[in-house]
DNA sequence: TCCAGTTTGACAAGTACTTGTCAAACTGAC
DNA sequence: GTCAGTTTGACAAGTACTTGTCAAACTGGA
């Protein structure tokens, strides 16, 4: 029983290391990365959030998703509006440029999408991604989990 | 169908992150780190191998995995025994103390994956083993992925 | 309105991991 | 055997991420 859970963990690392090596491989046809493609998507999927906000769904550091921020602000693909809710923190919004990139790096991952759903179904990956929201959520309860930061 | 794609990638980084979190926790109870752990555990698994073996078997890149392995060494929780097989390539094995304390931390975790079991079944846990096994053959069916190095 | 506790951005330092390079050792086709 | 191509360990440099600290801004209870 406990020997399935290790063998879980060492088969939940290794899609999820693969899934992050081919992210890298398509994000950087766009002169992004992983992390980047990451945050600017998940800046899309709620229109606009602060720093924290991103870092805390993404499971990664304050500081580090402050860097990518501050790197994609720079590039003109992300842009810092005023936060009526804190004035010191801004909300970060994608440009029309970022969300040109954005747009670019997701038609890349169709058709890597595509690829794989040749022989994994969504069916099955509706199934996965039942699985893998209970897993997190029972871990969550087993333990106080948070992002680190 | 294309969003679903992503949504799985999501959260997956999110249950993987999770994991590597409380990974990380449980090994610092016996002065490790997750990687190390995940070295350990992976020597043991098939008694000895070389460290470009271990590197590709865990996606990771030869020479962090050969810097982590030194560590270990240096620490006598492993050892380097002559490869017939390659002069200059040494197995790399888990010391006597190794794997007490590789052995510990496993007892560590084996409290952590029973309080997930109570809300996250050994019957599920065997479809989504299955179903991360297969997303990863069908991925690298897709692409030609490798681990980095 | 106050004020203890928390969150935030900036700055700095540390750690973990990747990438590049090279010579020695291996491999396999011939 | 021989020799082009690959793998390996050592060394070095670069990159991504975390952790620590601080003051300013926020929050909520009394």
């Amino acid at each position: 029983m406990v020997r399935e859970m290790e063998e879980l963990y060492y088969e939940l690392f290794e899609a999820a290391g693969q899934g992050r090596r081919v992210g890298e491989e398509i994000a950087a046809g766009q002169g992004q990365t992983q992390s980047r493609w990451q945050t600017m998507w998940t800046i899309e999927a709620s229109t606009a959030l602060t720093v924290p906000q991103i870092a805390r769904r993404l499971g990664m550091s304050r500081q580090n998703e402050q860097r990518i921020v501050t790197e994609l602000v720079d590039e003109g693909l992300a842009e810092l509006v005023a936060n009526p809710d804190h004035k010191t923190s801004p909300l970060v919004r994608l440009t029309a440029k970022g969300a040109r990139v954005l747009d670019a790096i997701n038609a890349a991952a169709d058709d890597s999408h595509q690829a794989i759903i040749a022989s994994f179904p969504p069916a099955r990956v509706e199934q996965l991604r039942q699985l893998l929201r209970d897993l997190t959520a029972a871990t969550s309860q087993a333990h106080g989990t948070t992002a680190p930061g």
